[in-house]
DNA sequence: ATTAATCTTGACCGTTCGGTCAGGTTTATT
DNA sequence: AATAAACCTGACCGAACGGTCAAGATTAAT
């Protein structure tokens, strides 16, 4: 069942350019030109590999999807709420900051109102978010962190972390005309982190 | 140079709908035809109004952009820190509870790298961020809060509070598929502007 | 060397898009 | 009542869209 090499290459190429056209102009705004296009191949070539925009959309959203999940490692890895949420609040940053492009296509697909994703949303996500609920429950019920609703304080980390992917356009002209330097990422990455932990009374 | 009674009420509509289906579906999967039908009009009278799609699209950003800014009022009114964010935290969530639309729209174009509003954003936006990061250095200054950067304070409070309206399809589908009920959003309120305040040094 | 499977591609198709326009209707002005 | 201004709209247009296909080129299997 391997795949052929031309086939292997040909839609890594074909996917690459995918998420570079849907993160630039939206599923809709998206043309299979302009993918091909960036692709440096054929239109008809893009349809022998992926039949459809839709199923080469799909392939893109979950590649995304997996990547989110994976992102929570330090946190399950993790006993105590300050490292836990450190490791994962960084590393969504960090997850920003290297790969707006898929953080922006995802966040397009929320606000179209899920439609091609709500099935993982309410599954996988859904069973993915309860247990990290109950592990930030055993927290609060130890006194290590305040009383809070668990799902409002992981809303709060996506919000703020994802913002600096999905929002850059704003972040760069309100500073200069200039994206964030690394300096400029790394303090905004500490303040994100020390906020949040302050906030829900893990410090001090 | 007053117009017409019914200029006003069929830009009104116009309008209305066309806020509906950019929300909806984006600007490139809007089409004037689904606006018109949202409206009750023909096709071609909505080009009578607005002359072309883009136009239409602008005024709709436009008076986004004014409700934008006017939540800000409380902030400015206030002379403390407490009062003064909490007021502008608030109001923000309640702008993305009862304008949900409008912030999607503006959080689309932002996305797409803010292709028509980019002068607003450098201009007025930028203007208006710096009179604010102005107060809350002062605040910084004398203590009342800790030493942060202002602009990626701004940043998380913008993120947190626009994200309950731009997610709110992946909220609805972590919530038992079903939207905030108005206990849950005003629960969400008051833990958004307790964590924070709190982790601003701002509280105790 | 031959056959089969896979890959490549220019040309083409039906549909829908934003936008136009001529000509009719309604409303405002005098 | 007459004229002008504003408003309305079905029919139409060229362009661009996603997708198809037949025929040729390349690679793999025997």
């Amino acid at each position: 069942m391997r795949k052929n090499q031309i086939r292997i290459n040909n839609e890594r190429r074909i996917l690459a350019a995918a998420v570079k056209i849907f993160a630039g102009y939206g599923y809709q705004g998206a043309t299979m030109r302009k993918i091909a296009e960036e692709a440096g191949l054929p239109k008809a070539n893009l349809h022998y590999y992926f039949q459809t925009k839709e199923q080469l959309y799909r392939q893109v959203l979950d590649g995304i999807f997996k990547d989110w999940l994976a992102a929570a490692n330090t946190f399950d890895e993790c006993e105590e709420p300050v490292e836990a949420l450190r490791g994962y609040i960084e590393t969504k940053m960090d997850l920003s900051r290297k790969r707006p492009l898929e953080s922006r296509i995802w966040a397009e697909e929320i606000l179209r109102g899920a439609p091609l994703i709500q099935d993982q949303l309410e599954q996988t996500l859904a069973a993915w978010l309860d247990t990290r609920v109950k592990r930030i429950t055993d927290w609060i019920n130890k006194g290590t962190i305040h009383a809070m609703n668990p799902r409002i304080l992981m809303y709060m980390i996506w919000a703020v972390t994802q913002h600096f992917a999905d929002f850059e356009s704003q972040i760069r002209a309100l500073n200069q005309q200039q994206n964030l330097s690394d300096e400029q990422f790394a303090e905004a990455k500490k303040q994100v982190v020390q906020t949040i932990l302050k906030g829900i009374g893990a410090l001090d």
